[in-house]
DNA sequence: CGGTTACATGAAACCGGTTACATGACATGG
DNA sequence: CCATGTCATGTAACCGGTTTCATGTAACCG
């Protein structure tokens, strides 16, 4: 703030570029200058000025984090953020790296596709992470042509400096449909997240793969479409109980979902799991709370957020290619609702 | 990235002076050079390197985000972290402000309380908001020595250029007590926060001031001590139902708690609300899909949010006193459990 | 018509670091 | 004893902007 490394040169009587070395490359000082510098440098309150370092290395020591937070737009809410955010910061930080969350640049138009790589470009961060669930906004599509390392959740996105982690999201179906099968149920149904998006299809196409594999196929009409929320599971759970004959199994897609189906179960008088079992995706809180406890396939989520933090650090330490996707498995948690 | 403001001037034929001058007062340029600059510049993707305008200008637009995730230290989790970032975000984002999650200065030893003040200045934040649920970790409090403004949540935080955003927890803990009263109650116990703690003491306080005006004084024993999370509600429950006479309502300071309260109590063979009715505090998602649903005192999540960004920003316009502290009135949500 | 004034622009210092290169001291070895 | 190498340090250019001050031009006024 107030003290300069010119001022830390100054009261040393060595030149800047001295100090400078006591702080970078400290094996090349002499130890009685270096033990000089830095007791004056404690003494008198001097930190390196961050700005003024990224300037001339071209290296911030932040990492950009892109997450949408305009409600108007889709994809903002995320089911287990925080546990993301909290192994992600971690494992950053451990390694001294800043998380920047980029508001969306204002002068490229509330719409146009540049929105974050402006913002990214501006802010000299040294890599990227998109939290984005699924929506395929251009202006995070467009982060695929930025020359910074990038990694994204959930999304499918490779590039020369481009990678993601995913859940097994498939795996995820198979072990959905598996269990149910081992429950001796013959007739299922589901509740699929928004469909063109990559994490609904896969788990739905898991999940029919290995219902296929014992003979089981899933009719057209024992398909819902729900959005990940609550009220879409309750709504298509209604709409799934009115077939008959009826299925003696759901598997919903995401854990809000199924606890709207749950509900709307409860409400048709229906009993769980006598009357109709029900098996989730993802394993977020509430699933362990309602009553009798949400079935569920879990995703990793600190694993999640350690795995797309040390893939970006790979990268920021420039191994010419990227690395390959993660994905991390997913695991059968049995409750009461099966 | 390739191109810097000497590259604009130098295809427009003009100073950088009048580069910077275009895009920071447009105002004070002809039309003609202007529109130039602006063509030149759109057609070769010029964008300024926010390192070598803070550098220049002392401002980074950045606020600095001081959460410590330090899984072995108190308050790294928060109930409702979410809404709180996602309201925090877009009110900052509005006004072009970015939010930097600071990762604690390395070089200043892991509990040096100096290890957040140190980043904080390193990186030329303008602003600081402080999430840290209740610890009285020295770093944190060393903040509000920092020349940088500051707004903390839920922490009586007060100094030249610092203040703080909290829900009125005294008010939430008199609206408990006034609901159970109306419901009739008479002798009523209560689950705390962990106790020295500022949010805690004011619950109970609020609680206790209004039993007090109606006749009603809380016993000693109808009296325990969680820690916020879950399985301590569950202790404390089961501690509260082994007195005789046993109380006939349950005031627990947090939902969590309150989610163990209420499983305890089922546990024991009682139903809610009729053997015995629960209330909670902070209006979490679960507290809504636990059946019978669980009534509580909730906190404006977004509110927060949004009032510690605006004390943050009104700060920034370097208004001579920092803003008053802010206190967000909670509100009654009656489900079933009472 | 000379003197103000307003306006648009340029020159250059400055923000606070890093680093390529130069320099000087000293030790080493042939 | 001189050429060579090593080590510690200094000099100065550079990163990419902002901003003060000076300058030149044209409009305005009495």
């Amino acid at each position: 703030m107030v003290s300069s490394i010119r001022e830390v040169a100054r009261r040393c009587g060595v030149s800047v570029a001295t100090v400078s070395r006591v702080f970078n490359t400290p094996e090349v000082v002499s130890r009685r200058t270096r033990q000089l510098v830095l007791d004056i440098a404690a003494e008198i309150g001097y930190l390196p000025n961050e700005s003024a370092r990224t300037l001339a290395t071209k290296k911030s020591n932040m990492v950009g984090l892109v997450w949408d937070t305009d409600h108007r737009r889709p994809g903002w809410r995320h089911p287990f953020l925080q546990d993301i955010l909290v192994a992600l910061k971690s494992a950053l930080s451990a390694q001294g790296l800043h998380l920047l969350m980029l508001a969306p640049d204002r002068n490229a138009g509330p719409d146009s596709g540049q929105r974050f790589l402006r913002a990214v470009h501006r802010h000299n961060v040294d890599g990227v992470v998109v939290i984005d669930n699924g929506s395929r906004d251009p202006a995070v599509l467009a982060l695929a042509d930025a020359a910074v390392p990038c990694v994204a959740l959930d999304l499918r996105f490779t590039g020369p400096v481009c990678t993601y982690v995913t859940s097994d999201n498939a795996g995820g179906g198979r072990q959905a449909a598996q269990h149910l099968i081992e429950r001796g149920h013959r007739h299922v149904a589901t509740i699929t997240g928004p469909m063109p998006t990559w994490p609904a299809v896969q788990r739905l196409d898991g999940f029919r793969e290995t219902l296929a594999a014992s003979g089981i196929t899933l009719a057209d009409h024992d398909v819902a479409a729900g959005d990940w929320y609550l009220d879409s599971g309750y709504t298509a759970m209604r709409q799934l109980l009115s077939r008959s004959p009826r299925a003696t199994a759901v598997f919903a897609a995401g854990d809000e979902m199924a606890v709207g189906a749950m509900r709307a179960a409860h409400e048709a008088g229906l009993r769980i799991p006598d009357d109709i079992a029900i098996i989730g995706f993802d394993d977020i809180e509430v699933a362990a709370l309602v009553p009798p406890g949400l079935t569920t396939i879990a995703q990793d989520k600190t694993g999640i957020g350690t795995a797309a933090a040390e893939a970006v650090m790979a990268m920021l330490q420039g191994s010419a290619a990227p690395p390959e996707p993660t994905t991390l498995p997913t695991s059968l948690i049995v409750r009461g609702s099966t």
